[in-house]
DNA sequence: AAATCCGCCCTATTT
DNA sequence: GTAAATAGGGCGGATTTA
């Protein structure tokens, strides 16, 4: 019973290695390839001029081979997909291909920059994190059940003495490492804090050793910002100490084979290495799987800041100690046990974020069919790009080029017209349903057969009605709707299980046992990666970096998305709705005359399966929910409360990270009565006495903060803007920022400009009352009130924030 | 000279 | 390093007003 966990190519053995959970296999059988459109023999000719001679010496094999290639010339009369020949040439390693790109001066080249293990992968039939039998025997390997491996998973962290605003690791030390596992709980130190989990050490040294060798026997490894930050730090240390570092499972050297036969033991090919990934640092260590969490909270969950601290409060509801990173070396100086509380708290809680995000991983890592650290670090995208890649081996097709610079630049200025949004009736209603298209982009890939390989088809041009002037073959399923129907059949069938089980649950009436949980949960992870990467693949054609890009096919999806909405919303009136607001692929709706609940509910079912009636089979229109009441402000901007009084927010200021807490908390609760109650005056007053608090200065400096993110370097900044200004107050203290790092200030008093008056919340001694009260608590507030049409007059005679307040302070 | 308008840049949201 | 549609703050130059 074996399981993949990692590939890595070995260039001192000048082969893969598959690490498998407690041993290591070999394959030499695998080389490096890629196509180029010429004959054999025009390579041939090429190489054997004696100014390429050298390159002959890389090249094993030349392979005349049958290839489908996408004629991406939307204006040629030549059909969409042609099947030709093109030379197949094989080399003898991965560096080679770069040199051989020569080759280009003959023909265009194809499928040369896929990585060599990612190439592998798309070519071999293993999928990652699954359990086969008889792995090392390729004709008789076959899947044994879709489990979760086990896997021994840890979590690790570290503390750095630190000086100024970064540790430097060239002087400053390591302090401690914690870990926690299922099994494990340990900090490790070298001054003797009393705490349960401690373990002593003589040195730094011993603690980087000890270290190492606690991480060794683990297949995955949890960190958070382990790519940027422990593991270059770790390595840095160990190289200045002169320690060897060697991830290599003990026991693992005895157990590498060949596939099929035994080989010499070999030791030390598992060390960190660190590459660059765009702005991005990240830690590797073959045979290991180093899952970063940090990247993951980012990418996955919308909030104001991503310290460990906020991603465990919004995961678990916990608030975990904090420490400041400057404030490490004091406790480390007193001796303060706190230190390794924190230290351990750390690790503790990157590893329940580490379970809980690792199934979801693991299903992408299945899915995509790539490793789990290559997934971990993929954006949809990516993953969307290597589930294409995958489809188009297997389909004989030719992957498309990468666009040159050129080409990317191109279509970044290609714009095309994306959603329809309505123009919502302004002001409060009820007694609101809403509906929405289940999957739409998706399910108008599918029923119109949209894909880069299928737009304008020679083969169909006479039988087919135009939309902005394409069409679709008929004839022979596109790539990406193949792909696409395969994730959304694959779905359905496991929400029809995971519905089976739960009413098989609900009638059972008992506790379930162990395997049936387990069970039921993965089928649910897989379930919404599935959804993830089904609904990924309109932005991918829209992507200017995408091999399958398509301007047109995403340009008719949008096109189609319109169209039905808005023929939708035709519908609703004319059967007596009122369509409040719509976007994109939902909308809001009333009934034209004073109803209950029930009639409104009755008339909805019934309108929709009239609706549906009508529309491709793939395409559903679905009850979304009911609603009590809902304001609503402007396009993707309003809140509603539906029957167990949860309210839910839109576009408002209150979920955007750019505002104040201050600010944000004023508007829930204005929304909240207002929602509830529908009363003007209680509103009223909690804004009054939110100001007098202001005044007096009662409020908390942690409610003051804005938070606003660099999206660019520095020095790219065209206009003077707060969050910028203070970002150079932070450099200039010796701090270091990066693209993505969240500036968070608060606005002091003075005559200048606002971004002049920005400061960071620690050298905030004042803050600037009238600022607060006019440009964060009363603009998101007003524009609710306005729209219930209370007229700005009517708050406010002139337009002087004294008159206003005086107005609420009556 | 001050107040106001407006276009531009910028961020963050919704779908 | 998925897309477009959208609102709204702050800045700074242009225009209007006194």
């Amino acid at each position: 019973m074996d399981a993949l966990i990692d590939v890595n190519y070995d260039s001192e053995d000048k082969c893969i290695y598959l690490y498998l959970i407690n041993k290591v296999l070999k394959e030499r059988d695998f080389k490096p390839y890629f196509y180029v459109d010429a004959t054999t023999k025009e390579i041939n000719d090429f190489l054997s001029n004696d100014d390429n001679k050298n390159l002959l010496n890389y090249v094993e094999n030349l392979e005349s081979v049958r290839k489908i290639i996408i004629n991406s010339n939307l204006n040629d009369s030549k059909n969409r997909i042609i099947e030709r020949n093109f030379t197949k040439i094989t080399v003898r390693y991965p560096k080679d291909v770069p040199k051989l790109r020569v080759l280009k001066e003959l023909g265009e080249i194809y499928e040369h920059d896929i990585p060599f293990t990612k190439r592998y992968l798309i070519d071999s039939d293993i999928i990652p994190t699954t359990y086969y039998n008889n792995f090392e025997d390729k004709n008789r390997r076959t899947i044994i059940n879709n489990n979760l491996p086990e896997l021994k998973t840890i979590s690790f962290d570290m503390e750095v003495y630190c000086e100024g605003r970064e540790p430097n690791p060239e002087k400053n030390p390591i302090l401690m490492t914690s870990f926690c596992s299922k099994d494990l709980k340990k900090v490790i130190t070298y001054k003797p804090f009393k705490h349960k989990y401690m373990e002593l050490v003589k040195d730094e040294s011993e603690l980087i050793k000890r270290t190492i060798d606690i991480l060794k026997d683990y297949d995955i490894i949890y960190t958070y910002n382990g790519d940027n930050f422990d593991f270059p730090y770790l390595k840095r240390r160990a190289e200045n100490l002169g320690i060897n570092v060697f991830f290599d499972k003990t026991g693992n050297d005895d157990k590498k084979t060949e596939i099929g036969k035994k080989t010499k033991t070999q030791k030390h090919k598992q060390k960190i290495k660190i590459s660059r990934g765009g702005i991005h640092l990240r830690s590797y260590i073959p045979g290991k799987v180093h899952i970063d969490l940090y990247p993951i909270a980012r990418r996955t969950l919308n909030l104001t800041t991503y310290k460990l601290e906020d991603v465990s409060y919004e995961l678990f509801g916990v608030h975990k100690l904090e420490v400041g990173h400057q404030n490490i070396s004091n406790l480390w100086n007193n001796m303060d046990k706190n230190l390794v509380e924190y230290s351990f708290q750390d690790a503790y809680y990157t590893y329940k974020i580490g379970e809980y995000f690792l199934p979801l991983e693991v299903m992408f890592s299945r899915i995509v069919n790539q490793t789990l650290f290559e997934v971990s670090r993929m954006g949809s995208s990516q993953m969307v790009e290597y589930l294409l890649l995958k489809h188009s081996f297997k389909n004989n097709f030719l992957a498309p080029n990468r666009p040159s610079n050129r080409e990317y630049q191109k279509r970044l200025r290609e714009y095309y017209e994306g959603g329809y949004v309505k123009e919502p009736i302004k002001g409060m209603h009820e007694n609101i349903v809403s509906m929405d298209f289940r999957a739409l982009y998706p399910s108008i890939i599918i029923s119109y057969n949209i894909s880069p390989d299928t737009i304008d088809c020679k083969c169909c041009e006479d039988m087919s009605e135009k939309i902005l002037g394409h069409w679709f073959c008929k004839k022979r399923i596109g790539l990406i709707p193949m792909v696409l129907r395969n994730l959304i059949e694959r779905r359905k069938t496991i929400k029809k299980i995971l519905k089976e089980k739960d009413t098989e649950k609900k009638e059972l009436n008992s506790k379930n046992n162990k395997y049936y949980n387990e069970y039921y949960k993965l089928l649910n992870y897989e379930q919404k990666s599935l959804k993830i990467l089904a609904n990924s693949h309109y932005g991918y054609m829209a992507y200017p970096r995408a091999r399958w890009y398509s301007k047109e096919c995403a340009e008719v999806i949008t096109h189609l998305g319109r169209t039905y909405i808005q023929k939708t919303i035709e519908e609703a009136e004319k059967y007596g709705f009122k369509v409040i607001y719509a976007d994109t692929d939902g909308l809001y709706a009333v009934l034209n005359e004073n109803s209950d609940k029930k009639t409104l509910l009755n008339k909805t079912y019934e309108f929709l399966n009239k609706i549906n009636e009508k529309l491709p089979k793939d395409m559903e229109l679905e009850f979304e929910g009911y609603y009590k009441r809902g304001i609503f402000i402007t396009k993707k901007r309003y809140a509603l409360i539906d029957e167990n009084d949860k309210i839910t927010i839109k576009g408002l200021e209150f979920v955007r990270r750019d505002w104040s807490n201050i600010a944000k908390k004023t508007q829930k609760a204005v929304l909240e009565i207002l929602l509830k109650e529908g009363n003007v005056e209680k509103a009223k007053n909690i804004i009054k006495n939110i100001i007098t608090d202001l005044k007096n200065g009662k409020i908390d400096k942690k409610d003051l903060i804005i938070y606003t993110q660099l999206t660019k370097d520095i020095n790219e900044y065209k206009t003077t803007a707060p969050h910028v200004e203070v970002a150079k107050k932070i450099l200039k203290k010796g701090g270091r920022l990066n693209i993505g790092d969240v500036i968070g200030y608060i606005i002091t008093s003075g005559n200048k400009s606002i971004s002049e008056r920005a400061v960071l919340p620690e050298d905030a001694k004042d803050y600037d009352t009238s600022y607060y009260i006019d440009n964060q608590i009363l603009p998101p507030v007003l524009r609710i009130m306005e729209s219930l049409g209370i007229s700005k007059d009517e708050l406010r005679n002139v337009d002087k924030q004294i008159t206003l307040e005086g107005f609420l302070m009556e």
